[in-house]
DNA sequence: CAACGAATTTCGTTAAGCGAAACACCGTTG
DNA sequence: CAACGGTGTTTCGCTTAACGAAATTCGTTG
């Protein structure tokens, strides 16, 4: 339990953090006093932290009884973290077997401010050269990941991702509203999105979403390879992913982000 | 979003945790620059903070990518805080519901380092002389509360309850190991625990276990009142605690304190 | 191999975190 | 009713240590 040390350390965060530990751990709200107690700090200083904590939400200050116990928002992050974590980790297995099946690369990817960011890449092939990265960010429009989540959002959802002129990527790229709209709803349909040199000359990408428990998109995984391998494949990679897909659905923990909140 | 402001507000804990909180909103491992973009905070802070909260164990620093994630120790905490914080939001109503039906005192605990922890009072009488309070302790080995939940541990755990000698507390109390097995072997045929004058004179307490979804004891509801007017209504506290007990456990979160670390 | 981008490390400045102590505010007690 | 003990809040100087610019290292890329 090294409180300070590291080299690199921010003593006040640190400690605050002792402090964030101690309040979460309990099962009751508590008081200054039995804070400063239990860690043997200043009164003066947990109670700064108390308030600091309070002030950003990770604790709620109970003014009547004087207590603080742990805040909303805390819990907020708790859960998008958990599913999130779950989300990634299950996804691993699956992953791994589409690359192993295929010897393309996959993606896996959520939808953060009206773009596509990618969250886990395999690369099977050699030229990452332009590969994605992890954390980097694409758009709906041209991605088969983003209209496999947008494909399968509430209408309103969709709405607000139309621009009436999308970027153009490539030559292939659709920028019109009409366009993407037909394009979302065609995936609807059909089940699972197809992108071709729309976001990329010369790569097709074959992407389905990742439902929750409600129904809701909450990610998507593609599989993306040259036009020329892609076309004998995309049939069988389309049920792949699929299957993927619907086993990573069913281990996800039951609780939704777009309902919290 | 008040970053400084509130007075009391510790400057590098509130922005720290607002690294936190990005970090833990994003559904990818973050770099530093990333986060330094995110937030325009100058870099070498924000590396500090990460370094700061990847030591307390709060976010873990994968070395070969150089990417920052919600650690181990996050996901222990909100473990915790999500099953106490259910407990207590769900065992509200059945205490309401206790003291409206009996007008005595209710008390809800968990155990923790060896002792009974108050989480949650209803005090339906006047002289609240006496009471115990939110975060108070009591021993295990004098109270209903205690031995209603060590007569459903573990006979290990039990045993690491145990005392050569008990503190004497009233005239009546339990003080040595002997006695103190009889006490929970008999709660545990009973599903009760009776406790009568033995943590204060004059007080007669009735206590059940509340147990999670393995069956560990996590918590114990009780009702106490002056031995004269607790004779009359033990066997229908008895069961009445034990119905609320049971619909606690109902809403409980599959996770167990217990197997969990 | 040059050049870039990203993470680490150094270092001097100065702001601001710190904690002792004083203060205010109960609820309690004799 | 007054004194008290225990809590939370506020003040106030001291000095520490947080800060951020810049330099450095490291790895990657063209």
């Amino acid at each position: 339990m090294g409180k300070a040390g590291d080299q690199y350390s921010v003593l006040p965060v640190a400690k605050a953090m002792q402090v964030f530990a101690y309040v979460a751990s309990q099962a009751h709200d508590v008081t200054l006093t039995e804070v400063v107690q239990a860690l043997g700090m200043p009164k003066t200083t947990v109670f700064r932290y108390l308030q600091t904590l309070s002030a950003a939400g990770l604790f709620a200050h109970d003014i009547v009884q004087d207590r603080y116990g742990v805040g909303n928002r805390f819990r907020e992050l708790a859960r998008v973290d958990a599913l999130y974590h779950s989300l990634r980790s299950t996804a691993e297995g699956e992953l791994d077997e589409l690359v192993d099946d295929f010897r393309e690369t996959v993606n896996l990817a959520v939808l953060a401010d009206h773009e596509v960011v990618y969250v886990d890449i395999r690369e099977a092939t050699r030229s990452q050269r332009f590969q994605a990265r992890i954390g980097h960010r694409h758009p709906v429009h041209s991605t088969s990941l983003g209209k496999a989540m947008a494909a399968f959002l509430p209408l309103e959802a969709v709405e607000r991702l139309v621009r009436p002129q999308f970027e153009q990527r490539t030559y292939r790229t659709l920028t019109d509203a009409r366009t993407f709209r037909r394009h979302v709803e065609e995936t609807r349909k059909r089940g699972f999105a197809i992108e071709t040199g729309e976001n990329e000359d010369g790569v097709t990408c074959i992407g389905v979403p990742i439902l929750d428990g409600k129904g809701y998109p909450i990610a998507a995984v593609s599989l993306s390879a040259p036009d020329t391998r892609m076309r004998a494949t995309a049939e069988r990679a389309a049920g792949a992913l699929q299957d993927a897909a619907r086993r990573i659905t069913a281990t996800l923990p039951p609780i939704s982000l777009h309902t919290s909140v």
